[in-house]
DNA sequence: AGCACGCCGACT
DNA sequence: GTCGGCGTGCTC
């Protein structure tokens, strides 16, 4: 071996568990960086993991490293062993997994080297009077609004709606300056103003569950389980209010739709800090810009769905995971990890607090903490007085439904809207209709790559396939037997609308699903004009239950619980309870009282009537206690093996064979299932099936998998055939 | 995952 | 006769 060269060894981002080693010159590229290596006929971007001695390969294969990249590792040690972790936990190959903890233009090879983060605060010359110049121009004064709240990231006032050339004319009447947060970040740390006046007075309650976290002599996660409207919020302020005044950083998990505008100004008006955020609208010079920012411990808070996981910090102090029984931390494609159960690890390895908060705490977190694991903080008083919504079961058997409402529900509507009052309806089915059928013949048009009906869209005029997304026209006529007769079943959100407006011709109705949401600001503007008042009759999908707070909704109707009670998926009640919870939080506030209908034909239903009588809590507890007799998570751990392709054959050969690995390693505390079909066995085109694999020690299970998924990747398989492991899966199909 | 190499059908 | 289909195999 030459004396100048040596061995560096590289996790690459290609599906493949193996790791490869490259020759590299001293000195050696730190473990942690990047280089840029010849990698068949392309050149990839890699991470450096290690410095072996030796390889086993011989030396004479190996290929020389193009470029190194950086010159110090990327990420600090604690979040470095975490990546390794999670790596070997989700059983997911290393160079895919840094990858995916990167910022995509550091995945390109870009330098790791800061772009002035653009920002805009208020010049010294935007007094009130020169302010009330701008009547006429609403955008300008928006933006002098927003920024009334302190300096902003010129891509947050975007994401606002405030574009360049509204920031460009305000700076030319000099009312608002530009700067770097590069630049001034230092000083804007230094000077972080807490405005202490707009803190409101804890109560008791609150003011327990901060000297408990405060006081705490362990390490161990803090479930914060506060009911709607408890006040959580103020919690997670005054723990990040301690964290920056010892000048720590401070990392912010929501949920997908968590971050709303409303959420940032709050934290915006407390903290005159550089506070960050990453969310979907902000481009990939930003992304980088933001995870620079945080590592070089310019940032004082970053607020982030779950990717934000993986940013670096100079100095975190503290982990706020909002939510977090939000399904939506759980990333579903690709490497599967859990955002809130990272986070946790994360917090571990760093040694630094972490709140988990929710009014509807997962049964995991729950269990954790009633087996001691986690410290459990409980808030059930309502701030300001509000008072718990009136709980109306409505049993719908025998009963005339309209468009799926009974009139009972109908009656409800018209009172509380005559009073002036909004009213929310709740129903989980896009489009019109979820099925076209022939009214002479009984044909259903269904997608040819599903096994799944179309769901018809009538105001697009298409069948629309909700699981592959293929699309076509309505048919005129039924293709079967030509007759025109073609009839919708069952009920979507467009009909609902639809009938509401015949049904209430005197109020607006405003629809919020995801086909109604689409473009980029739309869900913003609807809320806006629901807290406005300008519409009467609210009703949407899921969409419309989380995060939003419209204080004159008084009249809450879930429409369809029954589809959830006899789910063949084992969460799904626990899915409805919390949704039941977030939706009856919504319904009054402190000056109205408000009242929660749920429709269902089946009143009786044993966890209905618990979820209503006694609350989410005790509800939980119950929920835990059926899992326990039916060996279910969290008191089991599963992993899931799913495969498809486009035949059947190639399939059931590669989850046979699987099985037998399976099968053949016999661990007594193992448990095999399957491998079986999922309900919907074709999808988009592709037959599914899965093995689960359960197992009543995680410990356990993870030591199997190890074992077993090296046999598993190296079975022969049809090119076409596509595989993976979901650990922890919170969908069994899927 | 890419990206090549490698053998069998319809085309300038 | 070639262009190109995707089946198979490899990447330090």
């Amino acid at each position: 071996m030459p004396e100048s060269l040596t061995l560096i060894q590289v996790a690459l981002p290609v599906p493949l568990y193996r790791r490869f080693d490259y020759l590299a010159s001293q000195p050696l590229p730190p473990v942690g960086c990047r280089v840029l290596v010849p990698f068949g006929r392309q050149q990839l971007v890699g991470i450096v993991v290690a410095h072996p001695a030796e390889s086993e390969l011989a030396l004479s294969k190996l290929k020389p490293v193009s470029r190194q990249l950086d010159a110090s590792a990327l990420f600090p040690p604690a979040l470095w062993k975490l990546l390794l972790w999670a790596a070997d936990y989700y059983h997911h190959p290393l160079g895919e997994v840094l990858h995916h903890a990167l910022p995509v233009l550091l995945r390109q090879g870009e330098a790791a080297e800061r772009k002035p983060i653009a920002c805009w605060q208020l010049s010294d010359h935007a007094t009130h009077d020169v302010i009330a110049t701008l009547k006429r121009a609403p955008r300008q004064q928006q933006a002098i609004q927003l920024l009334q709240d302190g300096p902003l990231p010129a891509a947050e006032l975007r994401e606002q709606g405030v574009d360049t050339p509204v920031l460009k004319q305000l700076a030319a009447k000099e009312l608002i300056k530009p700067f770097d947060l590069h630049l001034q970040a230092r000083e804007w740390l230094d000077h972080l103003l807490l405005h202490e006046n707009d803190a409101p007075y804890l109560n008791t309650e609150q003011a327990a569950v901060l000297a408990a976290i405060n006081h705490a002599d362990d390490k161990r996660p803090f479930l914060l389980e506060g009911v709607t409207g408890s006040g959580k919020t103020e919690i997670y302020l005054q723990l990040i209010k301690a964290m920056l005044a010892q000048g720590k950083q401070v990392l912010v998990l929501v949920p997908e739709i968590g971050l709303t505008p409303q959420l940032l100004r709050r934290f915006r008006r407390r903290f005159h800090a550089p506070i960050l955020t990453l969310h979907s609208g902000m481009n990939d010079r930003e992304r980088l810009d933001t995870w620079l920012a945080c590592k070089a411990g310019e940032a004082a808070i970053l607020i982030g769905t779950r990717s934000a996981i993986f940013t670096p910090f100079k100095t975190l102090g503290l982990i706020v995971v909002d939510e977090e029984h939000d399904s939506s931390f759980k990333q579903q494609e690709g490497f599967r990890y859990h955002g809130r159960d990272l986070a946790i690890m994360r917090a571990q390895r760093e040694q630094i607090p972490i709140v988990l908060g929710s009014a509807t705490p997962s049964l995991e977190s729950l269990h954790n903490a009633l087996q001691g694991r986690y410290h459990h903080l409980q808030m059930t008083q309502r701030a300001g007085g509000a008072q718990a919504a009136q709980q109306h079961l409505l049993d719908v058997k025998h009963l005339p439904l309209q468009a799926g409402m009974a009139p009972q529900l109908l009656q409800l509507m018209d009172e509380q809207l005559a009073a002036g009052n909004q009213v929310m309806l709740f129903l989980n089915r896009r489009g019109y209709a979820p099925a076209l059928l022939c009214h002479d013949c009984g044909w259903v048009a269904a997608c040819p790559h599903c096994d799944a009906f179309y769901t018809w869209h009538q105001q697009d005029r298409r069948l629309h396939c909700h699981h592959c997304d293929d699309m076509r026209p309505v048919p005129h006529q039924c293709p079967e037997c030509n007759s025109r007769n073609l009839v919708s079943s069952g009920v979507g959100t467009e009909q609902l609308a639809q009938f509401l407006e015949q049904r209430f011709p005197a109020y607006k109705t405003i629809r919020i699903d995801r086909d109604n949401t689409r473009r980029k600001g739309e869900l913003e503007a609807h809320l806006n004009a629901i807290r406005h008042q300008e519409y009467q009759i609210l009703l949407g999908t899921q969409m419309l239950a989380k995060g939003h707070h419209f204080p004159h909704v008084t009249l809450v109707g879930i429409l369809d619980v029954d589809g959830a009670l006899f789910a063949s998926d084992f969460r799904a009640t626990e899915r409805l309870a919390q949704l039941y919870v977030q939706v009856a939080g919504r319904a009054g506030r402190a000056s109205k009282s408000g009242m929660v209908v749920l429709q269902s034909h089946h009143p009786e239903h044993a966890l209905l009537q618990d979820l209503l009588n006694n609350g989410y809590h005790h509800f939980a507890r119950t929920c835990l206690q059926e899992r326990q007799v039916l060996a279910l998570p969290p008191f089991t751990y599963q992993a899931v093996l799913r495969a498809d392709a486009p035949a059947r054959e190639p399939l059931e050969l590669f989850m046979q064979q699987a099985a037998q690995i399976c099968h053949h390693y016999g661990a007594p505390d193992l448990q095999l299932l399957g491998p079986l079909s999922p309900v919907m066995e074709r999808r988009a085109g592709r037959y599914r099936m899965l093995l689960m694999l359960q197992c009543p020690h995680r410990m356990h299970l993870q030591h199997y998998l190890q074992q077993l998924l090296p046999a598993i990747d190296n079975l022969p398989i049809h090119h076409s055939l596509r595989w993976h492991l979901d650990v922890d899966p919170l969908e069994v199909s899927g």
